[in-house]
DNA sequence: GCTTGACTTAAAGTTAACTTTAACTTGTAA
DNA sequence: TTACAAGTTAAAGTTAACTTTAAGTCAAGC
């Protein structure tokens, strides 16, 4: 069992932080000993963990509330636990490759700001053309200057 | 030349959020014609592929109007602006990777779910020990089980 | 000359996820 | 028994990045 200020120190929280997400609803099996301090156990850094995943797959607050609570009403409740994960397994791989083509243009300036350095002067490196840049930077800028993405579809 | 409008649905923004970026002073070189309707030119479109790439990179919008102003102030601040990129690249890099770990405690949620269904019901599968399962799940249920990570170190 | 569509402004409103405040309780140590 | 550390609450405050509103301008077509 461990109390609030300790749970805080093994997961790298705000003490505020946990005691919203109790009262938002997100930790579900904790209890309160008789002067009402809240006993957490290792379910609860569990807990925390999948919490923090979910918000990192683009979650609300209000919608890991509700799969905790599906959590908590047991095996009838797989197949919808199974679907949110699918579904955001789609949303964080999206997200990992809208990164990585920002990852491509700021490694392409990278190369930019080394070569305008060394030039002392942005004149020459800004009216390069892609054909005439090293293959690999090449790449990076192509990477990064596609198409402008569509309207993501609706959750 | 571009209108608002036309920029709106080449870049995929709502129009008053370009209004928002040209007051806050992220779009540089752009002009107004003699009715005071704001023209925007390629530029324009290359400066927004940079500012939702520092976006990205974690960067405030009044970080990037910073960044902005530098590169209208010309070759005396090219270091500067690498340094930035650079500090912002490390930044994409570490958050790439916190998404990586998160989708593995996602896929291994999928994983997990999978059995549960075909089992209808989590008893087995919610005891099982890492030992126990296929390497490429075990491999995935590491990878999302690491130490928290430390505070990160201020900018 | 009137309507329409696309632009303009300043200012107020929204939202989510905390974070802070102020007042209080409880258990241990000096 | 007094101080201190660590817990408690409800309620108000914060923040960033938009978003909405309300009122107005302007050029083109009927």
């Amino acid at each position: 069992m461990y109390t609030i200020g300790e749970v805080s120190k093994m997961v790298n929280l705000p003490i505020p932080t946990l005691r919203y997400y109790d009262n938002e609803g997100l930790l579900i099996d904790t209890v309160r000993d008789s002067a009402g301090i809240r006993k957490f156990n290792d379910k609860t850094l569990e807990s925390l963990r999948v919490i923090e995943c979910l918000k990192k797959s683009g979650l609300q607050i209000k919608e890991i509330k509700e799969f905790m609570n599906w959590c908590s009403l047991g095996d009838k409740t797989i197949f919808q636990r199974r679907e949110m994960f699918i579904r955001q397994k789609a949303h964080i791989e999206q997200e990992i490759k809208e990164l990585e083509d920002a990852l491509a243009l700021i490694k392409f300036k990278c190369w930019y700001y080394d070569e305008a350095l060394k030039e002392g002067s942005e004149k020459r490196v800004k009216k390069l053309d892609p054909h005439d840049m090293p293959e690999e930077i090449r790449l990076l800028f192509e990477q990064s200057h596609q198409q402008y993405k569509k309207k993501p579809i609706a959750k």
